[in-house]
DNA sequence: GTTCCGACGTGAACAACGTTCACGTGTACA
DNA sequence: TGTACACGTGAACGTTGTTCACGTCGGAAC
């Protein structure tokens, strides 16, 4: 990736956190830049394109590792939905800016397929595992979107997280009750 | 409410079926009314406001009474789920723009607290009552929100149902785990 | 019958948005 | 010295939501 494309990149995230997502306009990403909207299109094809470029680069950010995901098969379920939540929240719209993502990705398909396998290694059958990853995901999903839509003047980040680990903790009693 | 008034909100949900939430445009909506686009401002403040509208109107269609939520908790625990994703899958883009809605409204917030109500007399603990309801409720927004966004060729109803079921199923079974 | 009012609509404009394009400008390499 | 390339300009285009001074028309009041 050129240069200034990460610059570029770099910049639409920090614009994001400070301003929201509806907030993020080419030309104010470009005066952040000293530059015009125009030139922007120099470095991406479209805005569609930047945002995709975003989300890409939030959900791996380029050098760090996947986690291990190791332990019993709960764990796992458990570390997905966390970490995912986690990986939200981290910027403001994070939950709003993924669902803008169409193109899931080969990694994360291959992600997905680990897991689901990682489950039925662990005891769980083959469509309860899926299910369960479907369920957690959606859950994740629509909790997180949520959070982040009614975030201002609710409830404290503990709170939220309590509230959040209760449906998740309800999810995984389901899928343990579930096993043969 | 005004006849006029009725008859614009009427157009916007049908050109909404026909032309998705992103085709949704004033000026649009107006020619389908044989008028000029600032003559809806003289009905609705904004098209926000409009849109609001749309989700009242079409989560409570006037004159029609709420169902009757009977039976053992897990049934209406089921019926809320199934009946939002049916609510929101009655229109395209349904469920997107339900989330657009801000505003929850007194009669859902009564709604909300009836269901854990009546949750807790047929002997679900208090907190497991409301943990239950918001996490079904948080499942149905994510599974729901992306069958639309996903729904162009892919699986035929018949699947997403069942598979929407499946994970339902998962989290009233973790419910039923955690009672005492 | 005239007057008045309120509901409704017009048409033109405004600011902001994403996007395009012909045209510059400088840097680095042959 | 010349040329290729990366980068940026500035002006425009079409679209969006929204505003506003101005019309029009029907019915109620005097």
């Amino acid at each position: 990736m050129s240069q200034r494309r990460a610059q570029v990149l770099q910049a639409a995230i920090e614009l994001l956190d400070e301003v929201g997502l509806d907030g993020v306009t080419m030309r104010l990403l470009a005066s952040r830049l000293g530059v015009r909207a125009g030139a922007l299109y120099r470095h991406y094809p479209s805005k569609q394109a930047l945002l995709d470029a975003m989300v890409a680069h939030l959900v791996v950010p380029p050098g760090e590792a996947v986690p291990p995901l190791d332990g019993p098969w709960d764990e796992r379920l458990r570390g997905l939905a966390i970490g995912t939540r986690e990986l939200m929240l981290a910027h403001r719209d994070g939950a709003r800016l993924m669902s803008t993502f169409q193109n899931p990705g080969s990694e994360a398909v291959a992600f997905y397929h680990d897991l689901i396998a990682t489950l039925a290694a662990a005891g769980v059958p083959a469509d309860t595992a899926a299910a369960a990853v479907d369920t957690v995901m959606a859950y994740v999903n629509g909790y997180t979107t949520e959070e982040q839509a009614r975030s201002i003047a609710t409830q404290p980040r503990e709170l939220r997280d309590r509230s959040f680990r209760a449906g998740l903790e309800l999810i995984i009693a389901g899928v343990r009750a579930s096993l043969p």
